[in-house]
Order: C-alpha cells, then structure tokens, then sequence
RNA sequence: GGCCUAGUGGCUCAGUUGGUUAGAGCGCCGCCCUGUCACGGCGGAGGUCGUGGGUUCGAGUCCCAUCUGGGUCGCCA
C-alpha cells in the first residue's frame, strides 16, 4: 500500500550527498534501481535523477516492521528513506559517484509501489526503440535520456543569459498564424468560428520576428517549436525546436559574431570543448565544389576534384557524353583502399545509384604503380596518368569518378565520401568542426514548378554586387544568406533581410508572384515596410540537432522528451487520431471517403 | 511513393542444406543467505517464432501478401 510522505522532507537528491555529510540523517526519495537481499541485510540501490546511492537496511536500526517493509522492495518502487549518512565499511564501489558512502536506514516509507517494467530502467539501453517510445516514461527514467535532457535544458539556459546579456527580448510569437504555402508543408489547424478557414502551425517565425524589428524591438530571441508536415529523418521531426534570433541595424559580419561567441560559451560551459574563433568560413561554391555539400564535413579530407578538362577529350563516352551534355566529371581519392574488394566497390556503385548517379567509374592504383579500372581501355596511357596525377593516386589509393549533370555529380560524390568516411570510422564524434558556409545562391530553379524558388525564403537580401542580376540572369545571384555546419550537419541558419519595398517587389517578381499574390499572402509584411523599417538580419538554430552533436547521439529522438516516429505518429499516445463525428461537424469538415474504408471490411 | 533493413518467452539473442519436445543469458516467481554492488546457491514458471495465405509428408527456416519499427532517396522556402 502507498504510504503518505507527510512530516518528511527531501534533503538531497542521491549523489548530491559526499563524505562531507557523514554522520548527517538525511532524507531521499527515489526509485529503487536494485535491491540485494543477503538474509539479514538488505542493499537497496536508490535512484533519482542525479544518480546512484546506496542504502542499507538492517533490522537493528529499522526494527522488525521496517525491516519486513524493505524485505517487499522490487524494482523501480518509489521510496522515501531517512537514514544516517556512514562510510563504506565494506568495499567503495569505484563505478558509483556515491561508492564510498552508503546511507543506514531507520526508516523507510513506500511511496509507490511498481509493477516489473516491460524493459530494463539502465544507461546504453538494447531494447528496440519501438518499445521504449510505447513507455517513453519508463525510456526517459534511463540515465543516458535523462542526462540527454538535462544537457538540453542547460543549452537552453545559457542562451538565455547570454542572448539577455547581448541585449535580446525575448518575445513570443503566435502558434495560430497564416498559412504561406511557399517551402514546407504547413500543418492546419481548422477554425469553428470561420468554417473552411483554417490557421497554420508556424515553420518557423520567420515573418513575427521581421515585424518585431520594424516596431523597434531590436533584438529578439525565442526558443520556438516550429512545425512542418514533411517525411522524417534521423535528424528531423514533424515538430522541433529553433532557438530563433533577429538583429536590426546589422549586417552578416554582426550576425556571425554574437553567435559565434555563443556558440563557443555553449560547447565550452556545457561539454567542456573548445571553440577556437572566428569559425572558419566557406562560400557555398567553394563547398560544392571541395565537399559536394552545402553542409560540408570538415573532420576529413577526400575532396572532390574536377577533372572535367582532363578528360573532355578522351575516349571514354561516358565521360565525354556528360561533358557534351553541359555536365562534369570529378572524382575522390579514397586514400589506402586501392586493394577494396570488388564487391565492396560494387556496393559503393550501387550507393552512388541512390543518388541518381548511373554508375560510377573508379581506377585502383595497384602497389606496383599500375592500375585496375573499369575505364582504363578507354583511354591512353598518358591519359590515366595525367588523371591520377590530378588526384594525386598513389600506389594503394582508390579513385572513384562521377561524370553527370553537376547537382548529381555534387550529390553522389559528396554523399560517397560520407559514407565512405564512416565505414572507414573517420568520423569522430569528440571532434567538433564548426564552418559558415556563406553567400548561398538566392534562387533555385525548380524543374517541377517551371519557376525559381527561393532557396533560404522570398526575404532574403541578395549581394549588393549581384543585385544588377536579379533582372539579366537571376540564378546567377548570390544570398546574404548563411549557415552554421557542425561535422557535416546543418545546425542553423539565416541571412540579411530586404528591408526595401523596391527590392522585395523585384523579388517577388522573379519568383513568378504578381503583385496581388504577393500582397495577398505577406501583404502585412509588405504594408509594414511602408512605415519605416531598420535594416535587419537573423538566424534560427535546430536545438535538437544542436543538443545531439553536442550529446553525441545520432538521432534527434535522443534528445526530445516524446519524440514522433517515422510516420509522425506518437507510439505511446497513438496521436493522430480520428476525431468525433460531433467535434467534425462544428468545424464543418467531412471526411472524404477512402479506400482504405473498403480495405478494412 | 521508391530502395535497404529488422521482427523467435518480459528483455537481448542463437536456431545448420526444411526434419524429434524451439534453446541460452538476463529478468520474473518460490526457498535459502549479515557486506553485496553484473551478489551468490537451489528450484520453477513462461514461447500462436509479427499477421494471413501458399509450397511440402513435414516450415522459425522456402514463396507471396500484409502489419509494425529503423535507415535513406524523393520531399524538407
């Protein structure tokens, strides 16, 4: 039976107790993790979200009642212990923060009592995931979870006190805002009191935080759940969280800067790393054309190389024919795997047709100085030479070439070297290497929608030398957009916004807006900047992303207290669910029949 | 939507070319044990092999479909 805490008072949390204390009675409260039960000695491990402690029960000290009371205690029951602070006297357990003290009961109350959990409550849990996010409860008592949360709420913290410190607000914006169907798939909420209206969850607050800067605010942050109805990943959830800043009267230099000194109190006061500053900067051309990604990872080489005039002429058709067709080849250096069985390399070929490559030429420099390739017959002896030369092959290396459309050749190359990084275990996770990629380019075409797309969002400030472009060749110009990398991850992002009618207009233009759509859908930002606006800059960071690196998890769902699974839908509260017929009809929404009705009779 | 991958007692796994009664460790239950901390000893319970169908004398194993997770491409201004 569950016992009152009445008359007790908690006076430590489990390790917060040392051999200072000892001699001290204190009180804990907490989970039994374990208990060992010698006979006429009790050992119980008493767990709380600072850690381990020992507890021991012998009838001298608790009496014949107290110690049938402790003889019942199982695994995660919750229990409240008054007890006397005493050194070990048997051996310190040397894997415990507490091994060298253990706390001698003389009273004991069970709080909660505990059926056997589904799974083990322990660190470095084996259990599948799909059953520990059923019990996301029980999974969040794990010591690695709770560790993992605490180090997110301590990110949190210190942002705060730096940010305020800076000179920020925090201000909040709203969760019931306006649909703007340009980039992700919003999430809708339905009005009752508009029927066929519907609010949106926010993507961001992208369009607030732009108007906080024209009423004056200045500075601003936010901790925000943003929301967008995309697939999943390793590193995205359908809601996640952005610590979203905006800076008026600034420029990208001053963006970087308060940020790069946040990010080195951060790593240093929360992990204990070093940022060594200014972060290195990158142009996004210089990173697609080095790493085959606008989020290159720095901890290793492998670059690509371009080897499109080398090999213009040459008789390989595959080759020539991408280069007639407006493409490129390049090619990495995957340094000491000359001897990679071919099967490996046929798995690497076959990871490269995932990213829309149509295969992949590689050439093995053999230790004697020749080669084995699966191109070699097209081309002279000189030809090779010159093409191993290039990529600086030397006997043991393997090279490998993508010749395509440059989007593909970035994309499989840059993917190819990631993935061959990590088999070869390249990627340390206790190396942090930070990069701004900068001057992205402001617009996208897009083959689906026949028009540019705005790569960052329609608000971004493109290069002052690129802004003639905009008119002549508009994918040709450059963003002040930019964003932070850490090993090869995106962990924010931002630019300088236009702050100019005149500008915002030509902008919209080219992205195929009229003027009425435009007005129609941001008309409120656009009437703002009617009224005096300073000019302004921000960034938004991933929280969750930030706090994995920074955990050295591998999935954000490490790092959110009740994450979504691949679906989006919620293991342990079944979320989404369908609704009343009653709750539908005040909202004026019917469900329009689906297949799936048939299926499942 | 495509591709890859996993599903066997509560948990983690093994299970041979298809062949007796599907095993192990941990956990759980009972008894014992006064210095354990991966406690120990003795005994015990517990499995429609994700689901449905098929091939076969015989299916955990082979085939088809499907469900539930995970990774990824598309998608993610």
């Amino acid at each position: 039976m569950a016992e009152s805490m009445k008359g007790l008072h908690r006076s430590h949390r489990c390790t917060e107790i040392t051999t200072n204390d000892i001699g001290k009675t204190v009180t804990v409260m907490g989970w039994v993790q374990k208990s060992r039960n010698k006979g006429g000695i009790i050992f119980v491990d008493l767990r709380d979200r600072s850690g381990l402690l020992q507890i021991i029960f012998e009838e001298n000290d608790i009496g014949a009642d107290g110690f049938a009371k402790a003889e019942k205690l199982k695994s995660e029951y919750v229990i409240a212990v008054v007890g006397r602070v005493e050194a070990r006297s048997g051996a310190v357990n040397e894997n415990l923060a507490t091994g060298a003290i253990e706390i001698r009961a003389n009273e004991l109350r069970i709080l909660s009592e505990a059926e056997t959990p589904p799974f083990p409550i322990e660190a470095d849990s084996k259990t599948r995931e799909e059953l520990r996010l059923k019990y996301r409860y029980l999974d969040l008592r794990r010591p690695d979870l709770q560790r993992n949360l605490m180090m997110r709420s301590k990110v949190a913290t210190l942002t705060r006190q730096f940010l305020a410190g800076e000179g920020f607000l925090e201000i909040e914006t709203p969760m019931l805002t306006k649909s703007t169907p340009e980039g992700a798939r919003d999430y809708l909420v339905p009005s009752r009191i508009h029927p066929g209206s519907f609010y949106a969850l926010p993507q961001s607050p992208q369009l607030f935080k732009q108007l906080l800067m024209v009423s004056g605010y200045d500075r601003y942050v936010q901790i925000v759940k943003c929301f967008r109805d995309e697939d999943l990943r390793a590193d995205r959830q359908p809601e996640f969280t952005q610590i979203d800043m905006e800076l008026s009267f600034v420029d990208v230099d001053d963006v970087i800067d308060v940020n790069e000194r946040l990010l080195q109190k951060l790593f240093k006061e929360v992990i204990g790393v070093d940022v060594t500053l200014p972060i290195q900067r990158m142009t996004w051309q210089e990173a697609m054309d080095r790493y085959g990604s606008d989020k290159p990872d720095t901890r290793f080489g492998m670059e690509l190389k371009d080897v499109t005039e080398l090999v213009k002429n040459c008789g390989f058709s595959v080759f020539t024919g991408a280069i007639a067709a407006g493409g490129s080849v390049r090619g990495i250096n995957a340094e000491g795997q000359g001897n990679m069985p071919r099967k490996k390399i046929d798995a690497l070929v076959e990871f490269a047709k995932g990213y829309g490559a149509k295969g992949l030429a590689y050439l093995a420099v053999n230790e004697d100085g020749t080669y084995k390739s699966s191109f070699a017959k097209f081309m002279t002896e000189e030809e090779l030479k010159a093409l191993v030369d290039v990529m600086g092959g030397k006997p043991g290396d393997l090279l490998l070439f993508a010749a395509d459309k440059n989007k593909i050749v970035y994309s499989v190359l840059g993917a190819l070297r990631l993935e061959i990084a990590n088999n070869l275990g390249l990627l340390d996770k206790n190396q942090y290497n930070f990069l701004w990629v900068t001057e992205f380019p402001l617009l996208e075409w897009s083959e689906e929608e026949n028009r540019f797309v705005a790569m960052h969002h329609p608000f971004t400030m493109p290069m002052d030398e690129d802004l003639p472009l905009l008119d002549t060749d508009p994918g040709k110009v450059r963003a002040k957009a930019y964003d932070i990398v850490l090993n090869g991850t995106e962990i924010g992002g931002g630019s300088v916004r236009i702050f100019q009618n005149d500008v915002q207009e030509k902008m919209f233009e080219v992205l195929g807006f009229t003027k009425e759509e435009a007005y129609e859908r941001f008309g409120f930002l656009l009437n703002a900047f009617k009224y005096g606006v300073p000019p302004h800059a921000g960034l938004a960071y991933g929280l969750d992303r930030l706090v994995m690196l920074m955990a050295q998890m591998d999935s954000i769902r490490d790092v959110i207290a009740f994450p979504k699974v691949k679906d989006a839908s919620c293991l342990m509260t079944d979320a989404p669910n369908v609704v009343d017929d009653k709750q539908l009809e005040e909202l004026g929404i019917a469900i329009a029949a689906q297949e799936e009705a048939a299926k499942t009779e």
